[in-house]
DNA sequence: CTTTACTCTGTACTTTGGTACGGAGTTATA
DNA sequence: TATAACTCCGTACCAAAGTACAGAGTAAAG
């Protein structure tokens, strides 16, 4: 597999390449989330597998990871039979943050739709009601007039 | 409605009573989260109003919104036909961008489990595969053997 | 050979949401 | 009245994930 004549990048064509700045480049690297690259001269000199792991970041801090779990999988960099639970126990951590996270988000898609209706512009009470009572009232204060008898 | 004898706090009772840190009350103040508080003697003096909005924050905070949300929806403080249009646009910025969390949220969701199945514990594989390849072939590098040959 | 564009290093700064600390003053309880 | 417990203020610090900058060196194009 000739990887002889692969072509070399410096730190601005990688960070080019890769859609993110000269510095953050360098910023990873001092994290050690890419290894030290050899040098031409004084140069730092990167190849494509250096595209391909800042790629691979990216894509897992898309995915809700931070920098750190993105080093623990690079870490692992092979999943084998050995690493396979390692693995599993950091998805499984991650699925099961993200599910709470979206349960959370549509409790809140609830809540929003409800004040929306009662306080927005679907509301047609002309008194004024304090948001505050509104979101003690899970957003209710508005319509129920008959609870305003203190 | 007798607010005359309400019962004032002191910034320590308050922050016990609201499950945050003292300095967090002090910081809320800062940034403007929180009106200035009447003062006796040097001490700040906090009423059940500052309470219900420190508690209107905090839910606000874990329903996914910032600060900064948070400042803007206290400052509309009352829903009334006049600022209606204006909480509706709130309203409706908000719900837009929770719907796209969550479809953002859901996405990953499907990309790790997906990864799940091919790397971890549910891959019956017994070859080594590299994670960068299974990235970038969509997570199925393990099971599609016949991928392999370059 | 000069100019422009890039790269080097180290350090400092940014944002968000707080926490911690030092040294002083105050208030409540024993 | 002494002592503990609280409050005051300003400032500094924390993590995460970069971004910016100064002052120097280098490389490539005209």
């Amino acid at each position: 597999m000739g990887q002889e004549l692969q072509e070399l990048m410096t730190i601005g064509g990688l960070a080019k390449e890769a859609g993110v700045g000269v510095e953050t480049v360098r910023f990873y690297q001092r994290k050690g989330l890419l290894r030290i690259p050899d040098r031409t001269s004084g140069f730092r000199k990167y190849s494509e597998l250096d595209l391909r792991q800042i790629r691979f970041i990216k894509r897992i801090q898309e995915l809700g990871f931070t920098l750190k779990d993105a080093e623990s999988l690079l870490e692992i960099t092979f999943c084998s039979p050995k690493t396979r639970s390692l693995l599993e126990n950091v998805c499984n951590e991650k699925i099961v943050e993200i599910e709470k996270k979206i349960a959370d988000l549509n409790g809140m898609l609830v809540e929003l739709r409800q004040f929306h209706q009662s306080c927005g512009c679907e509301a047609t009470n002309t008194f004024e009601c304090s948001l505050l009572e509104c979101f003690e009232n899970d957003w209710e204060c508005c319509d129920n007039s008959n609870r305003r008898n203190k």
